[in-house]
DNA sequence: CGTTCTATTGACTCGATTCAAACTAAGTGG
DNA sequence: CCACTTAGTTTGAATCGAGTCAATAGAACG
């Protein structure tokens, strides 16, 4: 890795990221505008993290794909991408479960755990964004468990793709229905929790099926609709403004001694 | 469901289980005493939420399992124990992506958002702590991740059975290694992602190696070692105290620019 | 320009599913 | 209290999706 210190200008997508799951005030604005960063430059497979590490820094991924990796069996349990902070939730638990770990070519913006709880002393809406974050990765992972647990391999590795997409295209990097893909078939195999013989066999079909082409680094959607039927993918479910909408108390049949009836 | 209005005697396992992930201060568990609660009694399969409910008060679990469940494939995403509150994350995000089912007959206590909103500004401590609760509900999923992915179908039964009986074990339910277990071997299959039968047959295999037995809705872990190997389970991955403790950063070779020497 | 990853293909194997049927336990109501 | 119903458990046999092994082809990189 390579580092050069320089302030201000990688909260771009991070911001992205954030106003995606809740409004973002001129003033959030304003204090992510003051994050202090250290610009590391990862290779393929490089590691940035270690199970049982305790950094101090957060990793706010500018560039690339990272993931978190159980290091005995090599599943990957998540995937970031750019505007992400894979690691944000050390800010409590400092103590990491797995390796994060780069998928092809990754740059990352180091900012101090300060930072963010400064931040969120600073601002309640800030730290309520900081929150959501973490709810929207649990309901990722809440996915991927019944994507892993209850899906064939070929469905399974179309949601991933119909996922990666729609993040992508959150932060500005799906245009034209295409993104880099620097991460090899392996990598999806392992995402996928297929053997890379089985994950080549369903990109060859994926391929047959013309819903995408994947060359070059590049993967292409080529029939966004008929990969997210295969891939039984409901673009909403990652919950963009699924937030703070007070509403009356919804009262359930059951709640009025009316178990019986239903 | 019955219900019946009572007031702050509900709070004792969720002390347990706060207590378990950070200290709790004298002052916070005055706060958790004056909990409203609305107890319910729900029937085995019972649901208490469905997916896109919007509901207005938070289910603490006081007796029994919930789980929730994807409502089209029946994929169990994770398993409640008394104590825990499963759908805390709603306090943010209040639409539900999925439905909270009762494994077993199950007794809970309805609590009113505002309640956690009002403790949460109160206590710093214990606005970290239920922070802390959903970052191990994180970890927890990950770990499941893991388990779908990589392990097979005897390691997986195990590894649930292992966490369970960790997180009854912390609220008190799980002395002599017995614990209630009104739920079915279908509920099992389903958190497992295996079909019934084969739960069964793999059920069978536990009784035959002599680790547990499963009967009169009754579980008693006969070798808990055993049922470790077999699991795959590492006791402490759920991070008890892993919290708050401010180190030293720890500085990567990699960012020293010794990538190549690993 | 060779070395090293990565992708591709075929053959064989195996864990787990499915289907079907029988058996057991647990209610429920007459 | 027993007959009846329903839910859950157990068993066997046939089938299939996906893994493993092994070998080759192709791309990327220093």
């Amino acid at each position: 890795m390579t580092s050069t210190m320089q302030k201000g200008f990688a909260f771009t997508r991070l911001a992205d990221h954030l106003a995606s799951l809740a409004e973002l005030t001129d003033g959030d604005l304003e204090l992510l505008t003051a994050m202090p960063a250290v610009i590391g430059h990862f290779a393929p497979h490089d590691q940035l993290f270690r199970k049982m590490d305790q950094p101090s820094r957060c990793c706010l991924l500018l560039q690339g794909y990272l993931c978190w990796k159980s290091h005995d069996l090599g599943q990957i349990t998540s995937i970031a991408v750019p505007g992400d902070i894979p690691d944000l939730h050390a800010l409590l638990a400092p103590r990491l479960e797995a390796s994060l770990v780069a998928l092809g070519p990754a740059v990352v913006a180091f900012v101090p755990h300060s930072f963010f709880h400064e931040i969120a002393s600073a601002s309640l809406n800030l730290r309520r964004n900081l929150a959501l974050v973490s709810l929207a990765e649990n309901a990722r992972l809440r996915d991927w468990i019944i994507n892993l647990g209850s899906r064939d391999s070929l469905t399974r590795a179309a949601h991933l793709i119909c996922e990666l997409t729609a993040r992508l295209r959150i932060v500005g990097l799906a245009k034209d229905n295409r993104f880099a893909s620097p991460f090899t078939q392996s990598d999806l195999a392992s995402a996928c929790a297929i053997s890379a013989v089985h994950a080549n066999r369903i990109i060859q079909e994926l391929r047959r099926r013309q819903v995408l082409t994947w060359q070059a680094r590049t993967i292409v959607i080529n029939d966004w609709q008929a990969l997210c039927r295969i891939g039984c993918f409901e673009p909403d479910y990652l919950g963009p403004r699924n937030v703070a909408a007070p509403r009356q108390p919804v009262m359930r049949a059951a709640e009025l001694g009316l178990s019986a009836l239903r």
